[in-house]
DNA sequence: TGGGTGGTGTGATAAATATCACAATTTAAT
DNA sequence: ATTAAATTGTGATATTTATCACACCACCCA
């Protein structure tokens, strides 16, 4: 299990009452990468809460498309599974883990009685909701005004944010990631090269674009 | 100015100070249709809680385009003014009066306050960022996956769920809120027309397609 | 009453993206 | 080492959407 104090560096907000009672209701689960943790549809049955390693929401389709949103790191939460709803909630959204991760479930009757006894909890929902909230508004906005080769650069350069320089991904990973086809994304990759912003690889490329 | 027993009505789940505070402390203003209540890039300064008429919330371009996300009803907040933040948040959205509105204007100042007042205010504002997260995933599912004439239909129907089934907007307006052009959505109600699922008339149409 | 103006219809064309087909190359597996 | 699978490159073509051009019509109003 998670020390107090692991858990006060990834939650530094909290009050000593509420880390006492996530040690003691929370189950610290493992995934490994790749793992599909939450689906469209899926009812939610606990919050779930990064501990290691990196997870990606997506919005999905009905019939197998995937939108990539944004990334959850340690120290921060699923906003769709914070809910404090009786009725069972239904997920709209896909979360998969990125690398083998470790996160704290939590029975979601535990998120009601929270909400009423710890401050901080209810802080650290909000910020939870808001950030997320700002994530979703960029992402309609790259999704409703640009094309793809802006979206395909916005993308990268997240991806360069979360794990450095070097895109360990292929073209039809990027392609999944953005709902096209992959011959859409390795012709726009070659562009990017041949523009100098990418040092291409095979099942990966390094982003050397200097920013301006 | 307002009475608490319309506040009541308006926002029943909240405790009775935060209803004298709201009455002693928000400002009752007033615009009128198609006033832009809120800008991209414009710093809040207060909040913003609906008490009479629509609002619609959109995503905007840097350079002019828009796209329409949600409606604002009495009784709901939006969202992106509800800020605890001390420093100077701007705005990510467009708000626009679609009806004459009255709304509360409340200093953000007191959000600060409220939250660690007020329970009740803590579960509002929690509950309109989950309602709205919802809705822009919505939103993101639109155009992230959907051709512009399902768009159009989704967009169609929200009208309706609103103001009833004429849909009293032109072709224009309707392009404007949806980022495309004016001749698009033209040709798309034709063929709308021709499937029986409008009746069209000059600057509005009915929405008469039967829902299965 | 005769212009404007704004709303709509529609063809032609361009641009962006999707889809299909297939080759070439690297890596993995037996 | 040889085959199989995965990755990438690229042409051809179809579809969707954007853009341009212009005609027509309804309505307001001077």
């Amino acid at each position: 299990m998670l020390s107090i104090e692991q858990l006060k560096i990834l939650f530094p907000d909290w009050e000593q009452g509420l880390y006492e009672s996530v040690l003691e209701n929370a189950e610290l689960k493992e995934a490994n990468a790749g793992a599909v943790l939450l689906k469209r549809g899926q009812n939610i049955k606990s919050a779930m809460l990064v501990v290691e390693g990196t997870i990606k929401l997506y919005q999905e389709d009905e019939d197998g498309g995937e939108y990539f949103m944004y990334h959850l790191n340690p120290g921060e939460a699923c906003a769709v599974t914070l809910v404090c709803n009786y009725h069972h909630e239904q997920s709209q959204v896909l979360a998969k883990a990125v690398t083998d991760i470790k996160f704290l479930a939590i029975p979601i009757t535990f998120m009601e009685k929270w909400l009423n006894t710890y401050k901080s909890w209810h802080y650290f929902v909000i910020k939870t909701y808001r950030s997320r909230y700002e994530e979703l508004l960029k992402t309609i906005h790259e999704v409703a005004f640009k094309n793809m080769d802006e979206r395909l650069e916005y993308y990268i350069k997240k991806q360069v944010d979360q794990f450095g320089v070097t895109v360990k991904l292929t073209h039809q990973d990027i392609a999944n990631d953005l709902n096209t086809s992959r011959e859409v994304i390795s012709r726009l990759l070659k562009k990017m090269e041949h523009n100098g912003w990418i040092k291409m690889n095979r099942n990966a490329f390094d982003w050397i674009k200097k920013q301006n």
